[in-house]
RNA sequence: CGGGACGUGGCGCAGUCCGGUAGCGCACCUGAAUGGGGUUCAGGGGGUCGCCGGUUCGAAUCCGGCCGUCCCGACCA
């Protein structure tokens, strides 16, 4: 399987590729607590790059940054009957603290929704007090039967947004405006473009009257759900006995909304980039955009390094995230094979020609059609050129990936054994009628695997609306997009 | 919790059937020569073979028990 290079080919073994990925590129490491993962630091750069992506669109929402106790009381988690049901199998209780075992048990937070309003029970009186926006940057534990690195794991960092309004209306509407931010990070940054829409009941978040979901496919045209966005209505704020005075003098309990995305995102970064030799980043989320590498050679040696420390100022000044890879073990080969294995952007090689030369080699990680991986440019409009270079490959990178996904999606499947076809062999996303049955959904789930993964959004809608259901041959009421899912 | 496989230096493995006191590749350390796609040579460090017990003169190897990990399912961002 794996190739004579060490890595084992996509395609062949997708789950083994995934592993090795991440483990080679130094982005994380397995924990001796099963199912808990240790970010490494490169891994971690990747993460804080998106973090503070989000949390600049998160402010320009006007949403603020606070924090929330990782541990709650084991009786708030069981106050909502849905969120208990749905939470309890995976949640870690500490029973033992100080030396004795505790009155009530604690719960390490599997999502924070009681804890949080149970908060802002406490701090509004009023509509005016409404709305709150707010937002965590928080750990927290699911214990998953079975874990993957990035993908599942017990333990997990995620983006927590927790919104609390004075009508059903606004709430709504919030809960749609952080879809379209997941949506629109997932494009713009990690250009990964997700597919929107509702979940079913069956997939819907525990004590939520409506969940919306961005699903991206990744190359094995697998579905990930990559972010989520909860209207909640009142169901925590009855729970929780969060209530507000109205503007007409009346009472009312707040209607409240959420919305996260985790680290999962970093691994579906992996896995929709990724190639046979390793990961490949876009440009916005990488940690090292440039990474320059000097050919030293004998007497030129100095001559060189003193090049590529030029250099490396010289992109820094342009705002570019420069690195100068100036250790003096090993070959350039083997150095080229370590940063294209960690997905960096951009290399520049400098060696001895190069200097003679005044020019500069510029290679490029991720080779859109009709490009040339490899340049020989004048060294200072190279310099000049890079940013643009970046911002191109950003781009191209969304437009690759924006037509996988179409090319993988299959609208318009109306004969279910075609859709098992589909789903049985290369997979993707099936855009297909729904009678609106939880059976139809579990049988079609029990034959294949593949789940709704949302009733998708207007614009992703197909021109001519399915009218009988896949799985019954019923009236549809509805269109469902089918995938199997990670 | 059901079905399958596996636990041997940091990683990947051989050795187990047929008992004789542990080996290979990569990685690591030292030195030298190299350096434009995973360098070469020489030297070196590191493992009581998952744990406990049994059989035996002798156990990585045979027997019993336990623990753990991975894969498939159920659960899930």
């Amino acid at each position: 399987m794996a190739n004579e290079k060490g890595l084992t080919p996509r395609g062949e073994d997708f789950a083994a590729w995934y592993n090795e990925v991440v483990l080679r590129a130094e982005l994380a490491d397995y924990s001796p607590v099963r199912g808990c993962m240790v970010i490494r630091p490169y891994g971690y750069g990747i993460w804080e790059n998106m973090q503070r992506a989000l949390d600049g669109l998160f402010k320009e929402t006007g949403h603020e940054n606070a924090y929330f106790p990782l541990l709650i009381p084991q009786s708030f988690i069981e106050r909502e009957k849905e969120h208990i049901a749905g939470f309890a199998p995976e949640v870690a209780v500490v029973t033992h603290a100080g030396g004795k075992e505790l009155e009530e048990p604690l719960v390490i937070r599997p999502t924070s929704e009681t804890i949080i309003y149970h908060m802002f029970a406490k701090w509004v009186q009023s509509y005016r007090d409404l709305p709150i926006l707010m937002n965590q940057w928080a750990n927290v534990m699911r214990w998953e039967l079975r874990t993957r690195l990035f993908l599942r794991t017990s333990e997990f960092l995620w983006q927590e947004g927790h919104t609390a309004h004075a009508s059903e209306a606004e709430a709504q509407e919030e809960t749609q405006l952080i879809l379209g931010l997941y949506r629109r990070f997932m494009e713009d940054w990690m250009a990964m473009p997700p597919l929107t829409g509702l979940k079913t009941e069956a997939e819907r978040f525990a004590g939520a009257v409506r969940t919306y979901a961005c699903e991206a496919l990744m190359q094995d045209n697998r579905a990930l759900q990559a972010g989520t966005s909860h209207n909640l209505g009142q169901n925590f704020s009855r729970q929780f006995d969060f209530r507000f005075q109205t503007e007409d003098g009346g009472e009312d309990y707040a209607w409240n909304t959420s919305g996260g995305v985790s680290t999962r995102l970093v691994g579906g970064l992996v896995m929709t980039h990724g190639d046979d030799v390793g990961l490949v980043l876009p440009p916005r989320l990488a940690p090292v955009h440039v990474v320059v590498v000097p050919i030293l050679r004998g007497d030129a040696s100095e001559a060189v390094l003193a090049k590529a420390r030029a250099v490396q100022d010289a992109l820094a000044a342009r705002g570019v995230r420069a690195h100068l890879d100036d250790r003096d073990t090993g070959t350039p080969g083997a150095k080229f094979w370590e940063w294209e294995r960690k997905g960096v952007p951009l290399r520049v090689e400098i060696g001895p020609k190069d200097v003679e030369k005044g020019q500069l080699v510029v290679v490029r990680r991720y080779v859109a059609d009709g490009q040339e991986k490899k340049s020989f440019l004048e060294e200072s409009a190279a310099v000049d050129a890079v940013p643009g270079v970046l911002d191109a490959i950003q781009a191209a990178m969304l437009e690759d990936a924006l037509a996988r996904r179409e090319a993988n999606s299959h609208r318009g499947v109306e004969d279910y054994g075609r859709f098992r076809e589909i789903i049985e062999g290369d997979g993707g996303f099936v855009y297909a009628g729904w009678c609106g049955s939880a059976d139809c959904e579990t049988k079609a789930k029990d034959d294949t695997k593949a789940t709704i993964r949302c009733l998708p959004s207007e614009e992703f809608r197909s021109a001519d609306a399915p009218q009988s259901c896949l799985v019954c041959g019923g009236a549809a009421t509805a269109e469902a997009v089918w995938a199997r899912a990670y």
